[in-house]
RNA sequence: GGUUUAAUCUUAU
């Protein structure tokens, strides 16, 4: 069975799902590892009905569900956005004990939050005996996304005395939301915490310093940070100073950007 | 190389 998984895992992250159901069909002794492999499988391929028909099939078997169980199904539901679903998982959830798996209630606090409703997602986060930086990442990103900068600032401090370390999921989303020339002392004031962490060469950081910048208005600013990034650039840094000169109507500019990244082997998307 | 499955995040669309 174990050999089984690996190779059922390996047709699913190739998103060949058809040759995955056959396999996933032919295997004698299936374990919880091949009901959530092919849980997983379906999320990630967009498919959330049919990994809830092996959800509920994998119940009706007797299996355990666990926390990788709740977590993949939970992103599916997440991503499409369907509270009805997530509600029914969410009992499931309490059935089956998994309340306080760091895991599962992780993935169903960002349900909520991702379904528009951040008052379920706090209360979730309210009852979690354990809360890791994606706890608390999904729960500042949900007001993030509201544009409360006000509540996600206050949790970062919170999350900060609570000892939890920040990375960049935690700062991706709230740089994201310091998008007008109003914020720009707050995004410097980000930055530097960032630098005091250490993170300040994290491509994902750096990707959302830059648009911050860009959208307060300081073009130099964001070129900086572009500039000192040129060990952890990625193909969204590219982009995102292209996006940057674009704004400002530097054309020219972006031009010679585009050279630049093409020659050092960065293929446009 | 620490690999059978799981949750949060950045650009563009």
């Amino acid at each position: 069975t174990y050999t089984a998984n690996n190779i059922l895992s390996g047709y699913t992250k190739c998103r060949e799902l058809g040759i995955a159901l056959e396999l996933f069909d032919e295997i004698p002794n299936r374990d919880s590892v091949t009901w959530n492999s092919m849980i997983a499988g379906y999320i990630n391929y967009g498919n959330v009905d049919s990994a809830w028909d092996i959800l509920k099939s994998m119940i009706r078997g007797g299996f355990m569900v666990d926390g990788y169980t709740f977590g993949s199904i939970l992103k599916g539901v997440a991503c499409e956005g369907s509270v009805g679903l997530g509600m029914q998982v969410h009992s499931l959830i309490v059935k089956t004990g998994y309340e306080e798996n760091v895991y599962s209630a992780s993935a169903l606090l960002d349900m909520y939050a991702k379904c528009d409703r951040v008052e379920e997602a706090y209360m979730v986060f309210q009852v979690m005996l354990e809360r890791n930086s994606v706890s608390w990442n999904a729960l500042i990103g949900g007001y993030a996304k509201l544009g409360d900068l006000h509540t996600s600032f206050i949790l970062l401090r919170l999350m900060e005395s609570e000892g939890v370390r920040f990375d960049d999921g935690t700062f991706a989303p709230l740089l994201t939301l310091l998008d007008d020339p109003e914020f720009y002392k707050t995004t410097t004031a980000v930055h530097s915490k960032i630098k005091k962490l250490g993170l300040e060469f994290n491509t994902t950081v750096c990707n959302a310093l830059i648009s911050s910048y860009s959208e307060c208005g300081c073009i130099e600013d964001a070129r900086k940070v572009f500039e000192n990034a040129i060990k952890s650039r990625d193909l969204v840094s590219w982009n995102s100073m292209l996006a940057a000169y674009l704004g400002h109507n530097k054309e020219t500019l972006a031009f010679k950007l585009f050279i630049e990244m093409q020659d050092l082997g960065f293929d446009p998307d």
